[in-house]
DNA sequence: CCCGACGGTGACATTTCGGTAACATCCGCT
DNA sequence: AGCGGATGTTACCGAAATGTCACCGTCGGG
């Protein structure tokens, strides 16, 4: 599992370095934005934590061409009291963020929070009952059965509903991972997705068993087989 | 999950409330020492966050009274800068403390943060008596039964009136909670609400035993099974 | 006794939501 | 350019959720 860290601090770089080293993680750094999209480009890292004060640039602009091309989750730090830095990187797509200064145990369990949700921390292929999905090659197995087929975005919807089988999954969040942020208006989207999702998967897909839809809040694997 | 907050600070108290509510908390106000106090007494929240300035006293003294009677999580509210507040306020008890001016977001983290290591985070279910609602799944459990699904009106004002077993909640109150403020007109929405809500957790809706009127004043919960 | 406030109830209107189909457009590939 | 699959758009259906209305009974105070 790789992350990128942005800071301009070296003090603070090598301190999260060294708490996310410890804790299994690859890490690599940059200090400042042409940099850190160099990196990003040449690393290809599973999750960002980017500083928005940068110089020459800040991490909103990182934050925006990461977003351009992955769906990694990116956690954004930020100086204490600058609300609207906070709402202005949730809205470019960030997933959390953190206050400094925070503790490295605070990080680590919010970067493990993000990777989890995410689905990430699992390396190529996840698995929930009798399912189990290749995100490399889009194949969805179903028992011993032949595999079927996935399109990227099925397989990404498929990817968070794994990552969180059994819970139910809010509408917001499925559209967020699924295509990256934009206006909650497109829960069409959402809607022909899971339909097309549903003939593949379901064994009757007028009568769903296993990707379910919870009325008004949006919707949960079986987790059983 | 009840949740006192004092602020002297309406705008502050509101926007705390907000935020709070939309992630399923009940949240009790109080703008000064004894008002907090009298609160606290009636309502028995499992979390209070509470300003140290205040006019009339301060949150030690909340603090201080809160601590004489239980070991609920307390976190304090400080202006920037004030150093000793801090230390003085760990003295007394209380578990964590926030710098203003802060997000939501972060205080969300840390009140959750704070629930949890105080064993009191429910994971999204609630229980009173032989009634369990999940709160993900709009699903009700009724002793070992079948589950009895509900829309998401009922199970906001289930959700209130299981954080408050045993209480009676004010018309008003429940108004806020579910529909999230309006006109004080709509008595009659909550009449409906309340009657299909009955329809479905009562064994004889027409004589409820669980979810009891009080005339005059608004609805309670038995808390027995 | 009548009146009005209040809560309960049923019927009905309206709105929202999810599922589905059909079609349009995009995109990568040859 | 042309093809075929993937994705986005539009429209419609039907069910469920929610909001409105009208009426009933009770209760307590003039």
């Amino acid at each position: 599992m790789k992350i990128l860290v942005v800071d301009d601090d070296p003090d603070l770089l090598s301190l999260v370095g060294f708490a996310l080293t410890q804790s299994g993680f690859v890490v690599v750094k940059a200090i400042d934005v042409p940099s850190a999209l160099q990196v990003f480009a040449a690393e290809s890292p599973d999750l960002a934590i980017l500083d928005i004060n940068l110089p020459g640039g800040s991490g909103f602009d990182i934050c925006t061409a990461i977003r351009r091309q992955s769906r990694i989750p990116v956690m954004m730090l930020t100086a204490r009291g600058e609300e609207e830095d906070l709402v202005r990187a949730l809205d470019l797509g960030a997933d959390d963020y953190l206050t400094k200064p925070f503790s490295p145990r605070t990080l680590l369990a919010r970067a493990r929070a993000l990777l989890r949700r995410a689905g990430l921390e699992t390396g190529g292929s996840m698995t929930v009952g009798s399912l189990r999905l290749d995100l490399e090659a889009h194949l969805l197995h179903v028992g011993a059965a032949q595999p079927v087929k996935l399109t990227k975005l099925e397989s990404r919807l498929l990817q968070i509903l794994i990552a969180n089988a059994g819970h139910v999954v809010g509408t917001e969040r499925l559209l967020t991972h699924v295509w990256g942020h934009r206006g909650s208006g497109d829960r069409q989207l959402l809607k022909q997705l899971v339909h097309r999702l549903r003939q593949k998967i379901e064994e009757d897909p007028a009568a769903p068993q296993v990707l379910q839809t919870v009325a008004g809040a949006g919707y949960r694997l079986e987790e059983k087989g």
